[in-house]
DNA sequence: GGGGCGACGTGTTACGTATAACGTCGCTCG
DNA sequence: CGAGCGACGTTATACGTAACACGTCGCCCC
């Protein structure tokens, strides 16, 4: 089998007059032909011809032209809070793995100073976008992307994990970052179910036999995090006997560790259980155990979320929520289209599942 | 303070002609100054004048417009083995600051196959490129990149991790992937010093007493690897009664893990410390060595390569080498530029530097 | 006094593409 | 038989920018 490629010797690089020459037609034919938009204007033929030439050539359009022709950058710009992250790292996977499909590239703006505060995002963005994805982003940080659109237009925006989803069963919810009702239709939601998620590990843990749980929740105030607290209250107010208890924690592993020492430190029976946000909570939660001369999951069972690779790193294993993070971006994206195309409807939030390993264990007796 | 932007109500979007009318001079003109190139074209005062008329419009170029008339994207390529590591994170961190301090773009290709396999990263990419950079890259993959520049046009390409250094103490090398003496002056390299990390972790087991060490080197054909296996043989056989072991083991925790049990367990006495290609793998060699009953750091010591967050996740906290990954990327795309600009000269390897932590200790008596 | 020159700008063009508007056939049908 | 129409293409234009080549002054100097 050859190469696709002949290897075109000359000139700096092709172009649809180029292509046009070689076929015998005119550049307008080769456009028309190439954007597929050739039905009843062009005999099979002569589309065969240039298309042939097309590829004889290597011809590959330019960009920069078309964009400047169209308006459109075909381009969508992702704000994460952190790409060193493995979590967001599989969203953008498979948040580009849609974009390309469809012929869209997807630029990446990590958000510099971590969760929570987010420059302008509009700054470091070269030329013009044609929508935003922004995934887990604290509530003040959606605000500013949100107002910081250039030219005060309404670009049209995604928000992964960042609001609530638009469940009848929670009516009387409102959140502080609802959107204006002006950009209602230039926004959408795609959302893990991480309430549901929060249930799945309530319900592992009582099912074990724990009643004394500790909520490590991070200290960061947006969608992702509150849920889960709001939930983590919700599921433990329906178990008889339940002591619920929530320490705040911050996003890493010594947040994690200091935490977990406050929460197996205070006054009052010891948890026998530790619910964190985040599997890095979960990993420092686990050595502030250890640090304490307890056992996970002897004496105290833990959990995280994410179902990073971190998880199965540790010893034990974590037993934590797994997100479908690369979901997560190909559904945005395939969203974000859709609200380009106009024909954007809501969806149920993605399902998750619990990775049930090693760090958790029934309940000490007594 | 006042905002920077006025609030500009109509219009899509400001146009250079309509900073002109407003500032009451010709397109040209608007172009010559915001270009910077107005040195003793334009009068100061006219200069002033077209630059407030910019920013008090909110006036953004049209890069696509200035892209199509240039010929130029200014955007770069960067190409990593996988997203979702925090040290490629890091890399590509480092790499667009630098990038959108120069006004250039970075376009992130992961390679989709994790370290090895790359496809053409040409055919995700929108639009024609200024340059490449290639992240630890396996050999093959190389090859393939740069096989795979568009219309045969050598590309500027700049290898991170990939090749050996020019240095003078290292004549006899040869590799088989190295750059063909046509494409010498549109390639660079930047280096990390993982020889001196390699040397350094020897010499520390060394000097606690550990003489029976194995390398669990990845099981992967880029130079990233072998140095650190060469350096490993070259800085064993200079200490006296040592007794150096090798394992391939798969670039993940459980690639680790089996590893390290095959390096425990094999015929012969049992190594005292195991030398990880990195932090995942050492992970790994961790469990590997509880499930056989033995201690880290008590029984063996074990040591990671790239100090991600992984490395104090663990318990106990790990012994590994620090590498600036965030260096090498601002250092990578400062040589892209300098190839540019056609004013590259070689610099020496990042140096690096050992973290020990608490899982080495000094050999075991007998 | 006029030729020239420096300072200060402007008219014009091209980059490569997509598409609206416009031919030009050959055939059919009233 | 000519009007009309469908099939098949082409000509022309605009997108917004950068830069070349060319004015148009005022002034100096021979």
């Amino acid at each position: 089998m050859p190469s696709t490629h002949r290897d075109v010797a000359p000139g700096p690089r092709p172009t649809s007059r180029d292509v046009a020459r070689a076929a015998g037609v005119s550049q307008a034919t080769v456009s028309l032909v190439l954007g597929g938009k050739w039905q009843g204007r062009v005999s099979p033929r002569t589309a065969a011809a240039v298309r042939e030439a097309a590829t004889d050539l290597g011809y590959r359009p330019n960009l920069a032209a078309r964009d400047l022709r169209l308006g459109s950058t075909r381009t969508a710009l992702l704000v994460v809070p952190a790409l060193t992250s493995e979590f967001f790292g599989n969203v953008y996977a498979g948040a580009v793995a849609v974009a390309a499909e469809h012929g869209f590239g997807l630029v990446l703006y990590p958000s510099p100073q971590g969760v929570g505060t987010a420059r302008n995002p509009f700054e470091s963005t070269r030329g013009a976008l044609d929508g935003v994805i922004a995934s887990s982003m604290a509530a003040d940080a959606l605000r500013e992307i949100r107002g910081s659109f250039p030219g005060g237009q309404a670009l049209p925006l995604v928000m992964l994990d960042s609001a609530p989803p638009t469940a009848p069963g929670d009516p009387g919810h409102r959140e502080p970052d609802a959107p204006a009702p002006a950009a209602r239709d230039t926004t959408a939601t795609v959302n893990h179910d991480l309430a549901d998620g929060m249930r799945q590990v309530v319900g592992h843990l009582t099912g074990l036999g724990h009643r004394r749980i500790t909520h490590l929740g991070a200290a960061i105030d947006s969608w992702t995090f509150r849920v889960r607290s709001r939930t983590f209250r919700e599921s433990m107010a329906t178990v008889p006997d339940a002591v619920p208890g929530s320490e705040p924690a911050d996003l890493s592993v010594g947040g994690g560790q200091t935490a977990a020492r406050r929460a197996l430190t205070g006054p009052g029976p010891r948890p026998t259980a530790l619910v964190c946000d985040d599997d890095t909570i979960a990993a420092g939660a686990c050595k502030a155990v250890r640090r304490l001369g307890l056992s996970v999951p002897g004496d105290v069972s833990v959990t995280g979320f994410d179902d990073l690779s971190l998880a199965t790193a540790l010893d034990p294993e974590l037993t934590t929520v797994r997100l479908p993070a690369q979901q997560l971006g190909a559904h945005g994206m395939r969203a974000l289209l859709d609200l380009l195309a106009g024909s954007f409807t809501e969806r149920p939030p993605l399902p998750v599942t619990l990775a049930v390993r090693d760090s958790t264990a029934p309940a000490p007796r007594r």
